[in-house]
RNA sequence: AGCGAGGUAGAGCAGUUUGGAGUGCUCGUUGGGCUCAUAACCCAAAGGUCGUAAGUUCGAGUCUUACCCUCGCUACCA
């Protein structure tokens, strides 16, 4: 069977509207699906919502409703966003699928048969006016060390020290006030210690994994693995198969990665496929986007689930991204610091510039900063200045002049062949770029052929060669190709920015398949005639006093 | 505190695997040229203690050690 892909981003959280910082892995997901769509490549995009935790049931209730109302209205908030952006994902599915819960168990139950999960009784917090057991975090108290009040159940802001919650003083519910009781209640734990050496093997073996992704689960598996509670005191979630478990759920993140098998079964089911195909046979490389705080679940806890079976491929790459700050500050809702997506929605400015903004400054290497000037500036002085502005300036000219001949490629000069070949090698390295998670460096190898084309079209000088009725061949000729490296930077700039991209091929009349557009020859040249439909600039210019009262707002 | 990642011109990066002159890229800044365009392009220039210190070496951004700073994780937030 032909080579597959999966891919997935990190499951956006029921209960956030997802900021930019967010955002990233979505975005970067929906970026390497695309490029690898434009090789030709057999590649399905998986997501859905993680609908799980006490913080679902706390939220539904305080809205009056439940759950299932309110994740069902949280589920479209989140898929409104998605589509406003063009993250083109196959399928956007939901924790709460019957498809999860089913295989939940299924997998619960092949690692219990197989004794990797044990029970142990463990000392809880639970607030008996609420009549619900607490996270730590959400118990307050004085802290044991510093004295403070504020200090969470596990940590203290003030010196951030560890608390053991049951040395927190006064302790109160975060929710009513109440003092909690501590209860005792048997608990399911899955037994990672035993998953060590078979998961330092995978890790190890997978040439793939490279930095975090890798030093992070081996330095854990080194100081040595504990076992990891998975189930909670819920009613919300995936009910637990075995007898004295009727009363709880599992853990958000047992099931939540089962999402990524589910979501993939959910559209095989109603797209006549199957979706063992994609998780279970061994040409499929499954491919995970997530934020760096995710990489434990990823290469620890998700991987040792999948060994339940031998049958589950494991994840063959792993690409986390560091945070994007907003204005050199955390983004935060309650501190109302940064711009939230249903924000985004409300600007004046469409996906196509958030996309490319937010791509240019990728957390790749690094943590990063959302910032507005910088927004202006690589929109203006980036995008605008190199493509939007080129694609206007050969069509402003080649309106002047006429239809345009296709030409063939067996008459380029010396200079024109010097451009196609590094083109190519932009393609290349844009490829392979990809591969290597750096989408960073794709975007700026198809920013390379634009300003190839900027410097084409400024050397051969199109403008002049119009006004001579003996130059025509030559202007002709010149024309051509400068819509040729257009073409080209139309194309690796698609995934990046879908939209303009589309609307800038359509400008010139040439039809564009995404799922396979440089699976062929390249660079692309154009074989037909060129016939200049109805052609606007393709973004507007950021003004600087717009870019100063957004800042003031966010 | 422990573990992990990062620290390279004004900004953002690459370069560190396998040591070879502060090398490169994008943007910004300054001066000049050019002008079809939301202006690009060309020429020139300014701007660096490669986080700090010590060490290994003929030679360190790259290797070793210690320290400083930022971020993440530390297992019941997700």
């Amino acid at each position: 069977m032909a080579k597959k892909y999966l891919v997935t981003s990190a499951l956006p959280y029921i209960n956030n509207i997802p900021h930019l910082g967010n955002f990233i892995p979505l975005l970067r997901s929906d970026i390497y699906t695309r490029i690898l769509k434009l090789q030709g490549e057999n590649v399905l995009y998986i997501c859905a919502t993680d609908e799980s935790g006490t913080r679902t049931e706390i939220e539904a209730e305080k809205k009056q409703m439940n759950e299932e109302q309110y994740c069902k209205i949280m589920h479209k908030k989140i898929k409104d966003i998605l589509d406003w952006f063009n993250i083109e994902v196959d399928y956007f599915g939901r924790t709460s699928s019957e498809s999860n819960h089913e295989l939940t168990k299924e997998i619960f139950l092949d690692l219990h048969k197989q004794g990797y999960i044990c029970e142990k009784e463990i000392a809880l917090l639970y607030c008996p006016n609420c009549k619900r057991y607490l996270p730590d975090s959400y118990v307050e108290g004085t802290c044991p060390f510093c004295k403070q009040p504020g200090a969470k159940g596990d940590q203290c802001d003030s010196c951030s020290k560890f608390i053991n919650p049951e040395e927190l003083i006064d302790p109160k519910c975060k929710l009513c006030g109440e003092k909690p009781l501590i209860k005792k209640d048997r608990h399911l734990f899955l037994d990672l210690p035993k998953f060590s050496a078979k998961l330092q093997k995978y890790i190890e073996e997978n040439k793939n994994f490279r930095g975090i992704e890798k030093n992070l689960p081996l330095a854990w598996i080194k100081d040595g693995l504990e076992p990891r509670c998975i189930s909670r005191n819920l009613k919300w979630g995936v009910k637990i198969p075995l007898d004295g478990y009727e009363d709880k759920v599992f853990y958000v993140w047992f099931d939540a990665p089962i999402g990524y098998i589910a979501a993939t079964k959910d559209y095989c089911d109603k797209n006549n496929l199957n979706y063992k195909d994609y998780w279970q046979n061994k040409d499929t490389d499954i491919i995970h986007f997530m934020g760096k705080d995710n990489v434990p679940f990823h290469t620890i806890i998700w991987p040792a689930e999948l060994m339940s079976n031998k049958k589950w491929n494991l994840p063959s790459r792993i690409y986390s991204n560091e945070f994007l700050n907003y204005e050199k500050g955390k983004f935060s809702k309650s501190n109302n610091h940064g711009v939230f997506c249903d924000d985004v929605l409300k600007l004046k400015y469409n996906s196509d510039t958030w996309r490319f903004y937010l791509s240019s400054v990728l957390p790749e290497g690094k943590d990063s900063d959302f910032e507005w000037h910088e927004f202006m500036e690589k929109i203006n002085n980036e995008l605008i200045a190199n493509y939007a502005n080129f694609a206007y300036r050969i069509i402003s000219i080649a309106k002047r002049f006429g239809q345009i001949t296709a030409l063939d490629e067996t008459g380029l000069t010396k200079e024109e062949k010097e451009i196609a070949e590094k083109i190519k090698e932009n393609i290349d390295n844009y490829f392979s770029q990809n591969i290597k998670g750096n989408l960073k460096e794709s975007l700026r190898n198809a920013l390379n052929i634009g300003s190839l084309g900027n410097q084409y079209f400024q050397k051969n000088k199109p403008w002049e060669l119009i006004k001579d009725e003996s130059k025509k061949t030559e202007a002709n000729h010149v024309l051509w190709f400068s819509f040729c490296i257009l073409l080209n930077t139309s194309v690796l700039l698609h995934p990046f920015i879908p939209t303009k991209t589309k609307e800038s091929i359509k400008q010139i009349d040439l039809e564009f398949n995404p799922n396979n557009a440089l699976k062929s020859k390249i660079p692309l040249m154009i074989k037909k005639n060129i016939v200049l439909t109805e052609a606007k600039p393709l973004f507007a210019k950021i003004q600087d006093d717009d870019i100063k009262e957004l800042k003031k707002r966010f």
